[in-house]
DNA sequence: CTGTTAGCGCCTTCAT
DNA sequence: ATGAAGGCGCTAACAG
């Protein structure tokens, strides 16, 4: 009967604040405050009739106020470099699933440019607007450091590695064990010329994921007594296309290698593609192996090392929140274990 | 005047306040407050004065306590249904990146079950915790409405679509004319017995693009003289090995289809699986065409609708952001386009 | 048990 | 142009 199902109208209305409540109930603040937070000091009597009012009310605390008094923000940062790509995708799935059976909130800052990237490492880890922050696969330089241990906020780093970070929280992959891993099998079928498709070594993110491969994977040739042939490795940007390019290189050289490991299974997708290009078959002209297993790989039925990417996340910030509860923590390295999954696209060198 | 300014203070960890500024510059409160705002009102003189302390102190504005001033949160939230499949994760690409040139945080709530959509739904367009709200790809129920007008908060639907939410801001893609310009480019190349693939119509996540597909299907159909066959219609569980289990049924159905439509890229991947399983060869005994032009398309060659992904999320945000700002705007709705992308996974019925 | 009060850190009139 | 003071909504310490 009363207008006010008008949108207009109720647009001007104020939302109840906890004075209300208690004035409503004949209560002081700090009751319908302690009711609100589980207080058990309240006669069941009281509670019941402030939880009537609030009910009436439709009242709900405001969050920045509480976050304000109470100091603790309740919401968790990542900051993650290209989170479309499967595989930092699949650990964002995994962090974003603990959080929602917490009462945290995720924010979300992607990095897809180097001046991003610092605004990011220098700004975000600021106290006072996060609980906690997750760096995602994205080292930190030794001249971001002094921000972030100034910073002085929990701190967690996923997929991310580097000597000087020892001093910082992390989960982490072994990704020299992970290259070894890919290019022992490859050694194993008896291939010798073994090719190595990767990122860059030096970007500007400062992704340390393909420099450790390519150590895991000098690491079995010199086990083996294979030489590393500097021609054999191909560097450039991240991305199918890209790798494909590679590819072509590697397999126009006159002593083209007959095996191929790829720094990521989106990476060995374009190696596939350059194998088909050319004629040659998978795996009896060519063997190839990725990295990540991300979804895509066993429709591929591509040969992989697994990593668990989805673990990672979850561990990241059951890890973070572990933090946050108890300040002082010893810093914490969790090292995840690679895994080959040999499917359809490796075979005996013949 | 000499109290508070004790050494051993200044040394712990507690990060300075306006307070600290103002009293280091010798002004008030009010003034630094000015200067950190751009308020022109401060002599020249004045503001290099407090920006040399706010330098030399480090002092960053607690946004916490800024927010509860001003009422404005500066965050933005969406709720995305399964933000790891590509065409949401493209989607949500496009927000965030509009975002990241603003001031506005992201936060993120991922659905991945009913109860978590439902709560979703009811609780965070909860007014003073976002600035705004974007709900992807989830159309509201009826019974979601009312929460989301008294929650009055500004809303903007993407992917999402619903007769009775013509009150709300929304930006959508024509469904109907998708599933249409899939089917009509099949029966152009001559196909008659036409499969199509679907995620299950009705979902308690309330997914509303195999229905409108559908619909664009069968209007193709009868516009031709093709009576619509209920056998060629397969719905079930989004996913690539779901689809994969309704075309082999298709295909073996005595008088099976010479082509098929899928709902979405991942789920031709499916049907192109079971083809491959069954020796039947793409395009040439069966025509293969998919929906959304995710990025694996190009990769498979595969024939599909695309659909402005990145593009929708972000007007989806750039329209919010402008409701935020302009209170009062009329309901917009946005349609983005389809288009026909032709490759190698149809051909002309033979 | 419960009411009162003093902040949390900042913004915003209101005088000056 | 600038300082002082009130308030945003809530929590928590302190008296009763």
């Amino acid at each position: 009967m009363v207008e006010n199902d008008n949108p207009i109208a109720s647009r001007s209305v104020k939302t109840a604040t906890i004075r209300d409540v208690a004035r409503r109930a004949g209560v002081g603040v700090g009751t319908v405050s302690r009711v609100i937070n589980n207080n058990p000091q309240v006669s069941e009597e009281t509670r019941q009739r402030v939880l009537q009012v609030i009910n009436s009310l439709g009242y709900v605390p405001n969050p920045i106020a509480r976050k304000l008094s109470t100091g603790r923000t309740l919401t968790i940062a990542v900051i993650v470099p290209f989170f479309t790509r499967p595989s930092f995708n699949e650990r964002l799935r995994g962090i974003e699933s603990f959080l929602a059976s917490s009462d945290y909130d995720l924010v979300i800052y992607n990095v897809e440019t180097v001046e991003r990237r610092d605004v990011c490492m220098q700004e975000i880890p600021r106290k006072d607007r996060f609980d906690g922050v997750i760096i995602m696969s994205l080292s930190p330089r030794d001249d971001d450091l002094p921000y972030l241990q100034r910073a002085n906020i929990p701190l967690v780093l996923v997929d991310a590695n580097h000597p000087s970070l020892a001093s910082l929280h992390r989960v982490i992959v072994d990704d020299i064990a992970g290259g070894y891993q890919a290019t022992r099998h490859l050694i194993e079928l008896g291939h010798t010329r073994i090719g190595y498709v990767s990122d860059y070594l030096e970007t500007p993110f400062n992704f340390t994921s393909s420099r450790f491969r390519l150590e895991g994977y000098k690491q079995a040739l010199h086990e083996a007594g294979i030489p590393f042939c500097q021609d054999y490795h191909q560097q450039g940007e991240h991305g199918r296309a890209e790798s494909y390019s590679m590819a072509m290189k590697l397999l126009s050289l006159p002593d083209f290698p007959t095996a191929i490991f790829a720094a990521s299974d989106t990476q060995a997708m374009g190696v596939l593609q350059a194998a088909n290009e050319l004629g040659l078959r998978v795996p009896y002209d060519l063997s190839v192996i990725g990295y990540d297993d991300i979804e895509i790989a066993e429709y591929l039925g591509l040969t992989t090392v697994r990593q668990l990417l989805y673990e990672s996340g979850r561990r990241g910030v059951e890890l973070l929140l572990n933090i946050v509860d108890h300040i002082n923590l010893e810093p914490v390295c969790e090292v995840l274990p690679t895994q080959l999954i040999v499917r359809k696209t490796t075979a005996l060198a013949r």
